[in-house]
DNA sequence: ATAGGGTTAG
């Protein structure tokens, strides 16, 4: 090729080249873009960067991003706007990983970034909270000057925030030449969402000093962080702050301060804030009608809450699901179940919360059927459950001991992932524990990914029920070597284990190491475990001199333990006093006076016996199956106090299974008795049939005694509450165990105890 | 070219 060949060349080729770039600007759709590139590729000048550049920010802004990377990953010799336009819209669409994929490629390739793209590498560093990766990005920002720039120091302060590293953003503040509003927003609404409120106050009050004027988000990130934080008083504080300083509080400051308020239940508050809406003509904002009837709701105002959601305008679905929430949260669960009906016809566009909070009330007020039935509807209707959903709909397959229902939602979080989320795993333990199986409820705490305190507890009370002290106390000290500290209910837990398993000096330990090591004040709930610790070893009298010097008013639960303890050893004196006690603080519930009776009856005092079942009919339980109970109690002892107990069974039986149909007539609640039905007559056999919590006790004695006898009565039908399942279905370990008409959640187990006592 | 704030379900 001569020289002059060579020139026609090159003026073919920038000519061309000019032209290509004319017409890639000229470009207005997908098709002629591709209609060029084609012809680029035809004429051989794929390799030419400056073209390229044109076609990959041409196909990423039509968000053809593979395309885009082929022609990047394809390019010899690429240069930062190569790279510009993927980085930048992968990190305006928050395609954090996909920003810093394309950004180390970028390193790799030995390209020098600059202060532009740096701070998109650092927003995917906040996105992902990756605290390393963003201080490496830092270092490399330093090392090569980028770092004075101060878009990237004020996207390195969002980061730092974002990545709970407050130190390193205040760090980084501190050096800025011009401090802005937004970084320094950032990080007083950082450290108000740790509950720093020292620093967030302090850094807050450098404001002037700084020459930063606070502006309306600065104020609102303060307010929403210390909600975050669960500081509810500094939230409000903030907003008084605010307001008597001069500054507006528009909209969002009253629905981020509106859920402080109610978690303080300060009613007074909440009323100013909603004089304040009406006078600002904030009635029609969405988000402040739900969090105003969120906060009637949780101050138990339901007037007031119904008022402010008929007074809206248009219907809200968030409005909607925080009055269903309020009203089932105050007890009227019927009017929420109806609310939510009409309002399922009405609109068909209930989202997961409507459905999740109408699960949640059912499961939490006694209604088990009807939370899996709407679980049920809820998938017919398409809605998607998420892992609150789960959460709230395994307590109503744990509370009627469903397993078949349990292991279905927990085959269904499997497969919808949702077994990471420790509120699921939790909510799964319990569940399994609820329904006896507690060796399921371990493998389910095992392999959580997450633990909090809400599963560690969970694991804990799920071997104190089952009465396997040693494994709970294992997993209360798991616990500790984990870091996670103990709360009240941990101790709970461990404490009524230690008192099943009659450790007694084990359990005063925990109970002396509360205040000790861990610094928590006694409750009363603790109280009652020490108390029926105490009592079960038969130290009546500490156990009374407890209850006389503890430093807390006793309640119904201590003194109820010391009775049962008393019925248990027989001690008529401070059984006395102890159901005495019980008369005045709940006169109405038969338990205490059957407790009682039982005490006298072993001691052969059957006129008192009789007392006390007049004492019931006095008090209008004369109606309640335990004043038949009693009576058939002492009928029941006279029959045998005969020397020979065989003889006189099918008269028991006949007594038992009369009133077993009376109890059923009555409409006694199924909640807290147990029935016996269809009960096969079988010669020589003793049924034991009374309050589900005392048999609970009788089954847990079995359960603990392995050697006991155990006959099998075929096709008895047990309705009762989970305590007597749990024990029930744990005392038959290693039988089967049938569950017909599993549609109605009447367990039909094939077997039934009978031992040698009875109550 | 980059950054800060809202309601309702566990």
């Amino acid at each position: 090729m001569n020289a002059r060949q060579a020139q026609t060349l090159h003026v073919f080729n920038s000519l061309n080249h000019n032209t290509i770039l004319t017409l890639i600007t000229k470009s207005t759709s997908l098709s002629q873009t591709q209609q060029i590139h084609s012809y680029i590729i035809k004429i051989g000048h794929s390799n030419d960067t400056h073209i390229t550049n044109k076609l990959i920010s041409l196909y990423t802004n039509y968000h053809h991003f593979a395309y885009a990377q082929s022609l990047l990953y394809s390019l010899p010799n690429p240069n930062i706007f190569s790279f510009k336009p993927l980085i930048h819209s992968s990190s305006k669409l928050n395609l954090f990983n996909y920003t810093l994929v394309l950004f180390s490629r970028l390193l790799s390739v030995s390209i020098l970034p600059d202060v532009h793209v740096l701070p998109s590498a650092i927003k995917a560093c906040a996105g992902l909270s990756a605290f390393k990766v963003g201080k490496q990005v830092h270092g490399y920002g330093l090392t090569t000057g980028l770092a004075l720039d101060s878009f990237v120091e004020a996207s390195l302060v969002h980061m730092y925030v974002k990545c709970d590293q407050l130190g390193c953003a205040r760090k980084v503040f501190g050096k800025m030449l011009e401090p802005d509003v937004v970084s320094w927003s950032a990080l007083v609404s950082g450290y108000a969402k740790l509950g720093d409120v020292g620093n967030a106050k302090m850094v807050f009050d450098q404001a002037g000093k700084l020459g930063i004027d606070p502006n309306s988000v600065s104020w609102n990130g303060l307010i929403t962080g210390f909600n975050q934080s669960g500081c509810y008083s500094e939230a409000v504080l903030m907003f008084r702050r605010m307001n008597s300083e001069g500054y507006r509080s528009d909209g969002t400051s009253i629905s981020s301060v509106l859920p402080a308020i109610s978690d303080l239940e300060d009613i007074k508050m909440g009323v100013q804030v909603h004089t304040h809406v009406i006078k600002m003509g904030f009635e029609s904002d969405n988000c402040i009608i739900s969090a105003l009837i969120d906060m009637y709701g949780k101050c138990r105002c339901t007037p007031e809450m119904s008022r402010v959601f008929e007074g809206a305008e248009e219907m809200d679905l968030g409005a909607f699901n925080a009055l269903v929430a309020g009203l089932s949260r105050n007890g009227l669960v019927d009017e929420a179940f109806k609310l939510f009906k009409k309002f399922k016809c009405k609109v068909k566009e209930l989202n997961v919360v409507s459905w999740t909070s109408m699960i949640s009330s059912c499961s939490q007020h006694g209604k088990d059927l009807e939370a899996l039935e709407i679980f049920r509807e809820m998938q017919l209707a398409r809605v998607r459950p998420n892992s609150v959903t789960i959460s709230c709909l395994l307590p109503a397959c744990g509370n009627i001991a469903a397993l078949v229902h349990g292991k279905a939602t927990h085959c269904f979080s499997l497969r919808n992932c949702l077994l990471d989320d420790a509120y699921v795993g939790s909510a799964l333990t319990d569940m399994y524990a609820n329904c006896g199986r507690i060796q399921l409820a371990r493998v389910i705490f095992d392999r959580m990914p997450v633990r909090n305190l809400v599963c560690w507890n969970a694991m804990i009370s799920g071997y104190a029920m089952h009465g396997k002290a040693n494994e709970a106390i294992e997993i209360f000290n798991l616990m500790q070597r984990s870091g996670q500290k103990a709360d009240f209910i941990s101790f709970t837990s461990v404490l009524s284990a230690c008192s099943q398993a009659g450790l007694t000096e084990q359990g005063q330990q925990y109970f002396d190491s509360m205040s000790k090591v861990h610094g928590l004040e006694a409750r009363v709930e603790h109280y009652a475990c020490m108390v029926s610790l105490l009592g079960r070893a038969g130290k009546l009298k500490e156990a009374y001199n407890m209850i006389s010097t503890m430093p807390i008013e006793p309640d119904a639960c201590v003194w109820g333990a010391l009775l049962s303890s008393c019925r248990t050893h027989r001690n008529l004196s401070l059984g006395e006093i102890a159901a005495n006690k019980l008369f005045e603080l709940e006169p109405k519930n038969p338990g205490n006076y059957i407790l009682l009776s039982n005490i006298y009856a072993s001691n052969n005092r059957w006129n008192e016996v009789d007392r006390v079942r007049d004492m019931m009919k006095h008090v209008g339980l004369s109606k309640n199956p335990g004043c038949s109970w009693i009576e058939i109690k002492n009928k029941v002892h006279m029959l045998l106090a005969g020397d020979d107990l065989h003889p006189q069974m099918p008269q028991i039986m006949e007594k038992l299974r009369k009133l077993s149909m009376d109890m059923k007539n009555s409409g006694v609640s199924h909640d807290t008795e147990f029935v016996l039905h269809d009960v096969e007559e079988q010669d020589k056999e003793l049924i034991l049939c009374g309050h589900s919590e005392k048999l609970a006790v009788v089954l847990g004695i079995l359960n603990t005694n392995p050697g006991t006898p155990l006959r099998v009565i075929k096709n008895l039908r047990i309705c009762g509450d989970c305590h007597v399942f749990i024990k029930f279905i744990s005392s038959l370990e290693g039988r089967e165990i049938y569950v017909r008409d599993a549609n109605r959640f009447h367990h039909f187990y094939e077997g039934v105890c009978s031992c040698g006592d009875y109550w």
